[in-house]
DNA sequence: GTCTATAGCTGGATAGAC
DNA sequence: GTCTATCCAGCTATAGAC
């Protein structure tokens, strides 16, 4: 058996546009991926964006594609740890990811195929979370009626920029899980 | 004394031309302001942005300027409100207003002069929101401990687009204050 | 697969007439 | 204040050589 892995790191062209596309939206916005400055950090020529992605459409597609099935393996990957809240406020408080989100909505505001793209996953998304929150939450012993759970995605995954509510939501977690464990 | 109102409604070409900018920034996003397109929408020349605004970044923080004080002042008016709660749920549930503050966050993210004036004002922002939320839930005789006004602040302000909270979070405000008074 | 070259367009910004 | 005209930069996308 080789010792070949998964596509997911393959050193090919076409994973380095890809990387290049995601640290640039990250790092500048949406607006700055655009075929010549991707090519540029990726180190070939623009040209190739179009012959891998069509358009440039077509590479916000395929990169959002990517994120959002990593995130739902990370996603998965929570239920099995011990301390399940910790690694999900861990999650989605990641900085670099929420970033690529918001910029991920900015940009199917105004571009339709992109829009479409991303409402089908993030149905997907909140729906699995919601799931996870609850059966976690059970295993607590917590009945706290039917709006807690919800209450908790919401809190943790929209607005954990605001820093000055993060050592609450900690404090909430320390509560029901102890201080967080060295990884 | 003359009839005339503030400054706000003033018809002007300055105001005309934010009138636009506004408009287009909800609808299509911040890519979409142009000077070309803005000046299109108001209908004048597009070199009197440049008269107005000195720079595209000039157009976006007076823009900015304007939606923030009106949201502050709306805040305001909360208070004074016989049905608080559902004031400043409408108040954060509204489309447009979200659509807003996400097209800025992202615009800010890559263009630092505008990074800065919006850090300072959703600072302030923040702090009078919870200052005022928890008078409310004080006045109900609610004793939530620390982080129930926060974690309400962030569950109404941050991911209202999300419907499927919607139901839940209105039966909430129903059991505290009743059903919606028609206005 | 990867490159060069280029067509065609749109945008920010300015100069200067009225 | 408002407009016309224009410069220059940067972008998407394609054609075609290697």
């Amino acid at each position: 058996m080789p010792a070949r892995r998964g596509k997911a790191d393959d050193p090919t062209t076409k994973n380095a546009i890809l990387d290049a596309a995601a640290a640039l939206m990250v790092d500048e916005g949406y607006a700055a991926v655009t075929s010549r400055r991707v090519a540029g950090e990726a180190g070939v020529n623009s040209a190739l964006v179009y012959y891998y992605f069509d358009t440039m459409d077509g590479l916000f597609i395929a990169l959002f594609r990517r994120g959002a099935d990593r995130s739902f393996d990370r996603l998965e990957e929570v239920l099995s740890s011990p301390q399940p809240l910790w690694d999900f406020w861990e999650f989605v408080h990641d900085r670099s990811n929420s970033a690529r989100t918001m910029e991920f909505m900015a940009l199917a505001n105004h571009r339709k195929a992109i829009q479409a793209e991303i409402a089908e996953y993030s149905r997907k998304f909140r729906i699995r979370e919601l799931e996870l929150l609850s059966t976690v939450l059970a295993g607590y012993g917590l009945d706290l009626g039917q709006w807690p759970a919800a209450s908790i995605v919401l809190s943790l995954s929209g607005i954990s920029r605001f820093s000055e509510t993060i050592a609450v939501i900690e404090r909430e977690l320390a509560a029901l899980e102890g201080p967080r464990a060295p990884r």
